[in-house]
DNA sequence: TCTGGGGTCCTAGGACCC
DNA sequence: TCTGGGGTCCTAGGACCC
């Protein structure tokens, strides 16, 4: 046993996009620290992104949570400092920890922008003791790059995840399978990973208040209120767990989704919200060489009622008019009048763009297809906003709605890790 | 000016085919 | 004529993660 055991670290950058912020306004001049003062990044509330998106440990010290309204975290914390985020700037730090990260193992797994697994199991004979190690990383991180991490080591990946979300923060923390009674049982059981909201309240109601509880509930009981999602929780309880560290898997699926700066309350409105959403999507489409075989859309009303619907494309594609028709098809079916606050699009079932299908149907195609080559290249040229659809003028929307990460899209993780 | 945006996976019901 | 059953595909919705 002893002799296959894995050395499993994560590595978890401490309130991540505030910390990131904090570092790049200290380089560029700024008198404070906000990671020493109430503070947070968030959204713009005027345009109705006002959530928290990162907080300061003296923000939390005041009960800020991550997603609560800028307006119930300022109730909280009147004095609260709110900078707004730069996605672009985050997306670069992530990546200078990944290539320092690289130089302690090749096996990595970027598991979210702040989020890291790294295999150490084979570099434990060239490096020394993992816990040395561990502590090493932390300390060139913080000296290097100028923020702080913690890093959980264990013999897999969920007990490292969970021992990084120990004391915070600059620490290490280890969780192997002996510590589970003593480190992780007396956790409340919504700490687990994978125990959300609902899962959480549905336990509560069965008396399960700890993942000591759940670990000894009878998983046959656990299947039967859960189904396969029982099972996997109570093997998490236990500390069971042994996925692969996997290096970039294929994406299955990419979409853009806004929360509009007004309600929607007309058809044509609608439309041109959702061809700013598919130009995002099909741009992000064509930049990785992908079609899509599926087309979602989703709305939520004013009353935060949310619905979807999905169509199968007869032929994958990745032409902004076809997905864009298609859209306006789906919304047209499924919406009753009811004012709309959000609109997404999504392209899945993703295919290789390599050797494309005609349609027999569609005429066209050809300069279809040159054509959103074209504008593609003039928007990365000289930037998204150099070529926009006049309809867009004076309508109160962005041409482009949705962020673009555009090369660096890491696939997001499941349940299986 | 109360409630973001990007993902993955699972389930359940109906259609359809043999 | 009183109700097969297995398999696959499609769709809608919900759970979870960061």
């Amino acid at each position: 046993m002893e002799t296959n055991r894995r050395l499993i670290f994560h590595i978890d950058v401490n309130s991540a996009y505030l910390s990131w912020e904090a570092v790049y306004r200290l380089q560029h001049g700024a008198p404070i620290d906000l990671r020493d003062i109430p503070s947070a990044v968030g959204g713009d509330a005027t345009t109705r992104h006002g959530i928290i998106l990162a907080k300061s440990i003296p923000a939390k010290a005041y009960k800020v949570l991550t997603g609560e309204t800028l307006y119930s975290a300022r109730l909280k914390c009147p004095e609260l400092l709110v900078v707004p985020p730069r996605y672009q700037l985050y997306i670069q730090c992530s990546r200078a920890l990944v290539s320092l990260l690289k130089e302690y193992s090749p096996a990595i797994q970027r598991f979210s922008i702040d989020e890291v697994f790294l295999d150490y199991t084979l570099m434990e004979p060239i490096y020394g003791d993992p816990i040395e190690a561990a502590h090493s990383i932390k300390e060139r991180v913080k000296k290097e790059l100028g923020f702080t991490v913690n890093i959980g080591v264990s013999s897999n990946k969920l007990l490292a995840k969970m021992a990084s979300d120990f004391k915070k923060p600059d620490r290490v923390h280890t969780l192997f399978k002996n510590e589970i009674q003593e480190k992780m049982w007396p956790l409340p059981v919504e700490d687990l990973f994978m125990v959300g909201r609902a899962t959480t309240s549905k336990l509560h109601k069965k008396g399960i208040f700890t993942i000591g509880d759940l670990a000894k509930v009878d998983p046959q009981s656990l299947y039967g209120w859960f189904k396969s999602h029982g099972h996997l929780i109570w093997e998490l309880a236990n500390g069971i767990e042994d996925s692969p560290i996997r290096e970039g898997s294929p994406i299955k699926g990419l979409g853009n989704s806004a929360t509009l700066p007004f309600d929607v309350e007309d058809r044509k409105t609608g439309h041109r919200a959702l061809l700013s959403l598919t130009e995002t999507v099909a741009m992000r489409l064509r930049d990785m060489g992908k079609s899509a075989g599926l087309l979602s859309i989703s709305m939520k009303d004013r009353d935060f009622i949310s619905r979807s619907r999905q169509r199968k494309l007869d032929v994958p594609t990745h032409s902004t008019k076809i997905l864009y028709r298609t859209a306006c098809c789906l919304f047209d079916e499924l919406w009753k009048g009811k004012p709309l606050r959000h609109l997404g699009i999504r392209a899945s079932r993703l295919q290789d763009d390599s050797q494309y299908q005609l349609s027999i149907f569609e005429t066209g195609l050809e300069e279809q297809r040159a054509l959103d080559k074209a504008i593609d290249e003039i928007r990365s040229r000289y930037g998204s906003d150099s070529i926009i659809r006049s309809c867009f003028l004076y309508s109160g929307l962005n041409p482009m709605m949705g962020g673009v990460l555009r090369e660096e899209e890491y696939p997001m993780m499941s349940s299986i890790l």
